[in-house]
DNA sequence: TGCCAATTAGAATGGACGTTTTAGAACGTG
DNA sequence: CACGTTCTAAAACGTCCATTCTAATTGGCA
């Protein structure tokens, strides 16, 4: 390299991010990113190939932070230990966390979806998430894996701290303390080692449906 | 009127919709819109003022369609049936649901927001909304309705059942048959009628948070 | 029958945005 | 101290889209 850069790619991803999650997908023009920055809207394709590479870079980032900070809780079979910590990771990733939890990336990608690398980069990190899963609900429940048990297993630790989390990181308002009693009681009443055992314990549901 | 109208405006809404559906906000274009209908542009303007117009008596519309399904149950004190009530609703509305579920107004709207009477009309909805909610919470528990006890009723009868449909809406997949019993399971663990005697029965929560 | 408001019809306009292009500045190297 | 490479800098291009404009059509009514 020769002429010392006044940007980094990293300026850039995060100027992408802290657009997104305070304006939506459109507010992320390449123009704003650069004015951002500070940087003229060129040097971006000096580093990135297209808005679509930055934006599935940055997806890309978030959910690898995301990741790292539940997957080895999953793979040691706490459940109810991942599920709570989402709360510090979105305390200490204010613009990512809004970012990541707050789009669909149907919405974020549907102008046109990133290059392949970056789509290749986001299966690896969905399948390693995925296999926390499996880990933990083998670790945590009977062997028995099936789709339903997934499924709950993902509502407790990954949907609904999230849903817990959505009006309040929507609204922009920090976190208030409740959020973690929320999440706690939640695993304290449906553990996801749910075995007969657990469910048992519980007053009988109800009859089903009313229809 | 003196020439008979070939489209009718719930034409235009019912397709803005069905385009948010699939494609996400941007994909609803107003020549998008027109050409699923198979009308000229120009029509749509003759009977709203803009895209923002259009976007927000869909949201509206969707929204209304949503609460009439949940609120009076929610006045009457069952929190369960209103939660378990977003299920046929959904399987009922296709496309309203995954365009009223899957998309944060944020970005519905961050183009544009929507003209002064379809805000009024929105905050009405949501007024509405919020009095069956705390309706059903002065009903179901104690009278106090302190900012927790709210939060957690909205995330047992709305966030959490949504939270549930969530993986698939978004694949655009019928909802499986399991969703119910979790949304059953989730209100027979939890009840929003959580006096101290309801969380007695449980087992005591593990000790609080791990840091 | 001939008029008029409502509607269809489709082209035109102006702006915003992604991307490309061209020119110039910086810095390590020989 | 020039040279080549990497980067900044800013203008330019082409496309897409919301909105507007102009003209043609329809059908009830005087």
């Amino acid at each position: 390299m020769v002429r010392t850069a006044l940007f980094s790619e990293a300026d850039f991803i995060d100027a992408a991010m802290v657009l997104v999650a305070e304006g939506g997908p459109n507010a992320a023009t390449m123009q704003a990113i650069a004015r951002r920055v500070g940087a003229p809207t060129g040097s971006i394709y000096h580093r990135f190939d297209s808005r679509a590479a930055v934006l599935g870079i940055a997806w890309n980032t978030a959910y690898a932070s995301f990741v790292d900070a539940l997957a080895p809780l999953l793979r040691q079979g706490r459940p109810r230990e991942a599920a709570l910590a989402i709360l510090p990771w979105s305390r200490e990733n204010g613009h990512r966390a809004r970012f990541l939890l707050l789009n669909e990336p149907v919405a974020l990608f549907e102008d046109s979806p990133p290059p392949a690398p970056q789509r290749a980069r986001l299966e690896e990190l969905e399948n390693g998430f995925d296999d926390a899963f499996q880990a933990c609900v083998a670790a945590c429940g009977d062997g028995t894996s099936d789709e339903e048990r997934v499924a709950r297993a993902k509502f407790l630790i990954f949907d609904a701290p999230i849903a817990i989390l959505r009006p309040h990181l929507s609204r922009g308002a920090p976190l208030p303390p409740y959020v973690e009693r929320m999440i706690a009681d939640l695993h304290a009443a449906m553990p996801v080692a749910a075995g007969p055992a657990a469910s048992a314990q519980l007053p009988p549901p109800m009859n089903r449906a009313d229809r």
